[in-house]
DNA sequence: GCAAAATGGTTAACTATTAAACTATCTGCC
DNA sequence: GGCAGATAGTTTAATAGTTAACCATTTTGC
């Protein structure tokens, strides 16, 4: 904080804002989180990611999902579905199943150790979400949720027009 | 939502809570805001943490800065910084120099290239900011803010006793 | 009926990120 | 003085994410 003489418009910084504060936060507490559940997860041989998969294949599994719908579920590009499946196959922990109505798409399903897996972490799951927003009570954390959707779906107009090779990159 | 016979404990699902709802939200804000400001820096030939990473180090420059030191203000490891800041001096946005007291440490400074980079992009920053953060006024933001300052600095006791090869990862 | 367009998935190349293991240098202490 | 341990940085091997380019199938439109 000392020498402030020389240089032109380089000093005139930058002017922090309610705007920019919000934002950083955000940022922020995402790498909070992310720091907390990480290791937690890797507890289970999971990562924070592949967790979000399987409870998103866990929810649809009541009909047939194609990886398109997981990567549209999880706001997640085409590509990073085809690999991040390819490791959770690998792991056994899902199964990609042929459509033998239309021979493009593959169906993804839960096997019985990605089943049980889910099951186990709920054990504990609930507590460790406690755990980790601890520092707010029960209507700041309901405030907080709703200040972030409201945030999140200000834009986001019509919901879905995308379908490039990304996810709702329609540029 | 048809099937539901057979299984035994696996459809009672994850309960929700606000907990829950909560951690989901700051999940899927960054999301939102990353979206948002990806596109945005790309503009700039940047990504959002290279930007970061311009604006600590301008922050700071006022004395040497180690890289180590920049590790710690963005709360990434050691090792991302390295490939950071090697990527970003291939592009001429920054410079290492070593001390010359002790050949350990480098001090990493921008260029005027980087310098002329973050004052362009601060011109119209303020405005991209007003933008991702549309969906809430003035106090909203302020709101928001305080909540996840609240969530952050619950955990994080006593702020800074780590220095592995990783970042806070104590442990 | 067939060619063009749309759809589902994959591969390639890149950035960001982490943990673990390694190199180089410096400091403390006997 | 010299070695043990601490400190600064890098390399390696993973995962996660993106866009761009590609292959395979299916649908559409004439």
């Amino acid at each position: 904080m000392t020498a402030k003489a020389a240089q032109p418009d380089l000093r005139d910084d930058f002017p922090d804002s309610p705007a920019r504060r919000a934002v950083v936060a955000v940022v922020r507490g995402f790498g909070a989180v992310q720091r907390q559940m990480g290791p937690y997860f890797a507890q289970f041989d999971l990562t924070p990611p592949q967790f979000q998969m399987l409870t998103v294949i866990h929810r649809l599994q009541d009909e047939p999902v194609s990886q398109r719908r997981l990567g549209r579920e999880l706001y997640v590009s085409f590509p990073n579905i085809t690999v991040m499946l390819s490791r959770m196959e690998a792991a056994k922990l899902i199964r990609r199943r042929a459509n033998p109505l239309d021979r493009r798409e593959k169906f993804v399903e839960l096997t019985r150790r990605g089943e049980s897996l889910l099951n186990r972490i709920w054990k504990v799951h609930q507590q460790q979400l406690e755990h980790v927003t601890a520092g707010l009570n029960s209507s700041e954390r309901e405030q907080l949720t709703g200040l972030l959707n409201k945030l999140i779906f200000h834009h986001v107009p019509e919901e879905s027009k995308m379908e490039t090779t990304g996810v709702h990159s329609k540029t």
